[in-house]
DNA sequence: ATTATCCGGGG
DNA sequence: GTGTACGGATAAT
């Protein structure tokens, strides 16, 4: 029998001894899916060359012994294939499950001669994927028979797939999940910490909040009678909502590791799984969650890794990843105004809980349709590495390249290299190379802004002068030099076109021609595909300097950056003629004061520019500021750093300046912001002084309230594991003197109190602070946020301390 | 000067 | 298992 369906998740098993990828779906009529397919492992070895029989041979031989049972190679075929462009005999050995790679991988290794061993690190529903050219929420056709299952699935087919059209799955059912806890401290681990409400939201209107509290309401809130029953009606909702996705708002990092945490203490199973399973941990330095069968994905997660980015289009240009300001962005719309901290109090008495729980509803509701606004850009950045949603919403640029490198491979007959070994990954980051051109900005407040940025830069060098691993060669007569950087000149065959290049050159026309369809029709999924296929084409250059790159060429990179600053250079030089005051350039953009010139002399510029670019590169005008502030931000001794702040028509965009962190006092992030609002906005550098002046004087009065004052650190491990005691830890031992409970994830808030000795010596616990020390908040905290903001200007940090109101007026 | 530790998001 | 983010800041040593 025949059925079309599109895969949702995919992973592989072992069934009897035997591999097999499983693919969660929905069939074209909204049925749930699964169907199985066997397919072999196998890996690569490319052995020295006059030993390539011989070692087939061998490794036909392989026997090792497996507890009881002998563990052998299914069969191996003799390829020619190519590795890093270079033509090479390589054997193909087939496994018969996955369970013998290692040992028999490590039985080759005894072999002499052998060579070396390839794909031995990719999952077996990556190969999968990329051999059998199936990109998952795409329609496929499965070819097979029904089997009976076990699973959460209407039809369970075992069978093979074919890909049928690159036709994506329409109308999906999302399912979004807040979770609400009334604890004091924001502790990770939650162990004495109930949840006390979950908020729900899907895409066909679904709404609620549990909670387990009762209250009159006429809202739609569901009473558990106690926590347990909450979490047990939170997965019992979900099973029956059936949705193609679930998904939370910084959920891999807080909700889920919260609920888990809760639910092994109350008993309760979390069996959400297609296959009955429950819901899995990846512990790591970022954690994330698996639901077999239904992709999970943090929104925030995406939003922070994809959308983010410096002065480029399409990008988000909050500073802040914060559900209520990525929400604003991206919806114009914000949070309900709440006090959550306010939350323990009021569960402990039963008030305003309806209050609450209505602000729970509203942030899943946020992160529902921040999720629908995002989704297209996952869904084109899925169908360009073909890979699963849930992998994809979690990569970095550098896993996407990597990714989309790896399925391409196939297309070029190449062989995929492997990871770098820790050790040959340490050696890489010792390798450094010569940066992209800074100009470096004098600091200082300017006006009439615009901003030329080089977009296509990196990408089009790597088509234009044939940049790979597989074309870079010592001097000869088939080979370009680069411009020399710091007397050092890279050679690449221009020949023989690399497939780094190759592929880049596609990434890029595609997008040209994407970019005059967007010309025609505004459409938000074209929109989508542009930004993916920028993001990819740029992010070459990174990875190919990314120490754990499995295409990693620090030559490459710095070959690329030779040109790059070339071009530049030219882009300075050329603006500076054109008459516009260039203020601050950095690898691949430049800022520029427009002085007497308007609007239109810079587009002007900007097409007399491109004129004379090659075809493929493009200098595109980023935007027009009416203001911006730029500061030297001193970084050892290689200089100055990104740190600006822009408005343009009354939006703020600030970049470098560390506002956003809990380690700062609420007072030192309220000045900073302010200062850069009042000198942008009202362009008086006077009031901006004044207000500094104002608010340290407060402080020094001890006019303000010491909630302000406190300093936020979260205790990252065990207090005796401290080697180095910071005031947090100092502050956590007091805690604990006091039978507080602390471990490891609690969030130590204190007060620099008035004493003597060292930081730590004076950090106490907000309720013990009777009084907080002005001279340490004044230098530690206010002066080093804004003291360079201020010094930009033409100011000194004595001015910001001097007594009385009269303004020197600096040099403006 | 060097080393240890923390920030992001979430209540 | 496929990985050991990342780049910068403060305070202690």
């Amino acid at each position: 029998m025949e059925l079309q369906f599109y895969p949702l998740d995919i992973d592989s098993l072992v069934i009897d001894g035997k591999d097999y990828v499983r693919l969660f779906g929905r069939t074209i009529d909204g049925k749930r899916i699964c169907v199985f397919e066997q397919f072999d492992n196998y890996f690569w070895v490319i052995p020295d060359r006059e030993n390539v029989e011989w070692v087939r041979k061998q490794i036909e031989c392989i026997k090792v012994k497996d507890d009881q049972k002998v563990v052998y190679v299914k069969k191996t075929e003799l390829h020619t294939k190519k590795f890093f462009g270079k033509t090479v005999k390589a054997v193909k050995i087939i496994l018969n499950t996955s369970k013998d790679l290692r040992l028999i991988s490590q039985e080759v290794k005894n072999i002499r001669g052998y060579g070396s061993r390839k794909e031995i690190d990719i999952n077996l529903y990556k190969k999968y994927l990329i051999e059998n050219k199936i990109t998952p929420l795409t329609l496929c056709k499965v070819d097979g028979k029904v089997i009976e299952s076990e699973l959460e699935v209407d039809i369970c087919v075992k069978g093979h797939v074919v890909q049928e059209e690159e036709e994506i799955i329409q109308d999906v059912k999302v399912l979004s999940f807040d979770i609400e806890t009334a604890d004091p401290v924001l502790s990770n681990q939650g162990v004495d910490v109930p949840i006390v409400m979950i908020g729900l939201s899907g895409s066909d209107g679904f709404k609620k909040c549990i909670t387990w509290q009762k209250f009159d309401t006429k809202e739609d809130i569901e009473f558990a009678s106690n926590e347990t029953e909450m979490l047990i009606k939170f997965r019992d909702i979900i099973k029956d909502y059936k949705p193609d996705y679930i998904v939370g708002y910084y959920s891999d990092g807080f909700d889920w590791p919260h609920i888990k945490t809760r639910a092994d203490l109350l008993k309760v199973n979390l069996d959400l799984g297609l296959d009955k399973s429950r819901i899995k941990f990846k512990r790591g330095i970022s954690s994330s969650i698996k639901i077999n069968g239904i992709p999970h994905i943090d929104v925030c997660g995406f939003v922070k890794q994809i959308m983010s980015g410096d002065v480029a289009s399409g990008s988000l240009q909050t500073q802040s990843y914060s559900l209520d300001s990525v929400a604003e962005e991206i919806l114009g719309e914000k949070k309900i105004d709440v006090d959550i901290t306010k939350l323990r109090d009021c569960w402990d008495n039963n008030e305003n809980l309806e209050e609450f729980c209505l602000y729970n509803i509203k942030d899943a509701e946020l992160c529902l349709r921040i999720f629908e606004r995002i989704l297209p850009n996952i869904t084109e950045l899925v169908k360009i590495v073909s890979l699963p949603i849930y992998d994809v919403s979690k990569m970095s640029f550098g896993q996407l390249i990597e990714n989309y490198l790896m399925k391409r491979t196939r297309d070029f007959n190449e062989i995929i290299p492997g990871r770098p070994t820790y050790n040959e990954r340490e050696g890489r980051t010792y390798n450094t190379y010569t940066g992209g051109f800074v100009f470096e900005p004098k600091p200082g407040l300017y006006e009439n802004l615009a901003v030329f940025d080089f977009r296509g830069l990196h990408p089009s060098i790597i088509s234009a002068h044939n940049i790979c691993l597989s074309t870079i060669t010592d001097a000869n007569e088939d080979a370009k030099e680069t411009p020399e950087i710091d007397g050092e000149k890279y050679y690449f065959n221009y020949k023989e076109e690399g497939f780094i290049p190759h592929i880049v050159k596609e990434l890029i026309e595609r997008r040209i021609r994407i970019k005059a369809m967007i010309k025609e029709k505004d459409d938000p999924v074209l929109k989508a595909r542009s930004y993916a296929l920028k993001i990819i084409a740029a992010g070459f250059h990174g990875y190919m300097g990314y120490a754990g790159a499995r295409w990693y060429s620090i030559d490459c990179a710095a070959g690329i950056l030779s040109y790059a600053r070339h071009y530049i250079k030219k882009l300075i030089f050329q603006a500076q003629k054109f008459g516009f005051n260039v203020i601050y350039g950095d690898t691949d953009s430049v800022f520029v004061e427009m002085g007497d010139k308007n609007k239109d002399d810079a587009l002007r510029f900007l097409d007399e520019f491109n004129s004379k670019l090659p075809s493929l590169m493009e200098l595109e005008l980023e935007n027009f500021y009416e203001r911006g502030i730029f500061v030297c931000k001193k970084v050892g001794t290689k200089g100055a750093k990104k740190k600006y702040a822009l408005i343009s028509e009354g939006k703020i965009k600030v970049r470098g300046f560390e506002t956003v962190r809990r380690d700062w006092s609420y007072i030192s992030r309220d000045i900073q912001k302010e200062v850069i609002k009042i000198i942008l906005e009202e362009k008086d550098l006077g009031k901006a002084l004044n207000y500094v002046k104002g608010k340290i004087e407060k402080i020094k009065n001890k006019e303000m309230d010491i909630n302000d004052m406190v300093i936020k650190t979260q205790l990252k491990k065990k207090i005796e594991e401290y080697e180095s005691i910071g005031p947090h830890v100092a502050v956590a031992r007091q805690m604990l003197q006091k039978n507080i409970r602390v471990i490891p994830g609690s969030i130590i808030s204190y007060v620099i109190t008035e004493g003597k000795g060292l930081i730590r010596d004076k950090a106490k616990l907000v309720e013990d602070a009777k009084n907080y020390d002005a001279e340490y908040y004044i230098n530690h905290q206010v002066l080093p946020s804004v003291e360079n903001i201020f010094e930009a200007v033409g100011y000194k940090k004595e001015d910001l301390l001097s007594k009385g109101n009269q303004v020197r007026l600096g040099e403006f």
